[in-house]
DNA sequence: TACAATAGGTAACATAGGTTGCACAACATA
DNA sequence: TATGTTGTGCAACCTATGTTACCTATTGTA
């Protein structure tokens, strides 16, 4: 008997998460949102509580995004697991830098350096691949995450600009360099 | 004939400093400022053209104090003139937060990796102390550089929240491996 | 076809922030 | 001490944004 829908949440969703691409977290506002759908706020308001929701929703949104690069890329096979990871973060950053900013240049106390389990499989992945003990590979997985989001941060803002190929060959350049230093520093 | 000021520039200029010091450059409000000066919003307008130009002000502030963080890394020789770079920036990100995150964390298309004739008087350093080509130093000095902003960034936003000593350590870790990964590949 | 239920549009209200007009107060000078 | 100049506080105005009340339009069903 009602009107139907002519708005789905996962239509507002996508509207707000591009509007976010375009004019970041700030230019996601109630009115822009819904010029970007072609309708009033009410239907906005109808199916989110608020637009804290909202930008919930696009927060989480973003992070499948991003699950679907690291997805992406470690199924491609072009790079080792372990380099995937980092090519997938960067390209994430390189292709969504608005989003990139807002997972993870954003205020991040307590957050783990790497969700869940995950360090769980990463580490004994270097230990096999580099030879180091547990706390040595840690050391070495902080100081490689350090310049992956390094890299990714800089493109990110704009300050770089750099092709994947180059990206690569510099990630190379790093992960030789302190796997010869660390493997090096073992033998003492 | 006239009432004597009660607020300077400078003063005006260092509250709302210390403003973005605690919340950040959003933070900085015409009305939180007079409240942090004690008293009301005019004598903001009397001396600056408007919020823009206290904005402005506050970048410069800021700025100049990061000047003096690498100034102070520099004159104290507790590390070798390169390094003291890399510290006295992430030693800035690690006890300024909001100001690094203003400065070095915002879009910045089309600023150079170092302002003005820095460069020139690093890259020949880096040629010194490494023995490496001009182009080759240049990369070099790339990597260590997206390093540095790797760590300084991750500190500044509280995800990670390392010691100064252990940082000391880390740079090294990042230069020595890079170093003998370059100094490797010259000799091909 | 008439109706009930309700999605959507419009316009209003509330709040935050930038900016300004006005009356008053302060103070160097005569 | 009287005066002219002008810095200050107060309160208002304007805009942007979140949110909501209310009316209208739509549509499955009887």
């Amino acid at each position: 008997m009602p009107p139907k829908f002519k708005f789905t949440r996962n239509e507002i969703t996508n509207a707000a998460l591009n509007l976010t691409r375009k004019a970041g977290p700030d230019g996601l506002t109630a009115r822009a949102l819904a010029e970007e759908l072609g309708c009033s706020v009410k239907p906005i308001f109808d199916l989110f509580k608020n637009m804290e929701e909202v930008q919930g929703a696009v927060l989480s949104a973003a992070q499948d995004l991003y699950q679907s690069y690291l997805a992406e890329d470690m199924a491609a096979g072009k790079y080792p697991p372990y380099k995937a990871g980092g090519m997938g973060y960067i390209r994430f950053a390189r292709e969504e830098r608005e989003l990139f900013k807002m997972l993870f240049m954003c205020d991040r106390k307590g957050e783990p350096l790497k969700p869940g389990k995950e360090m769980d499989v990463i580490i004994p992945v270097i230990m096999k691949n580099t030879g180091l003990s547990r706390e040595k590979a840690e050391l070495f997985h902080l100081e490689m995450w350090i310049f992956v989001h390094g890299i990714a941060s800089m493109i990110a803002t704009s300050y770089l600009d750099l092709e994947m190929e180059t990206v690569s060959g510099v990630l190379t350049d790093a992960y030789m360099g302190l796997k010869a230093r660390f493997c090096a520093a073992e033998e003492e």
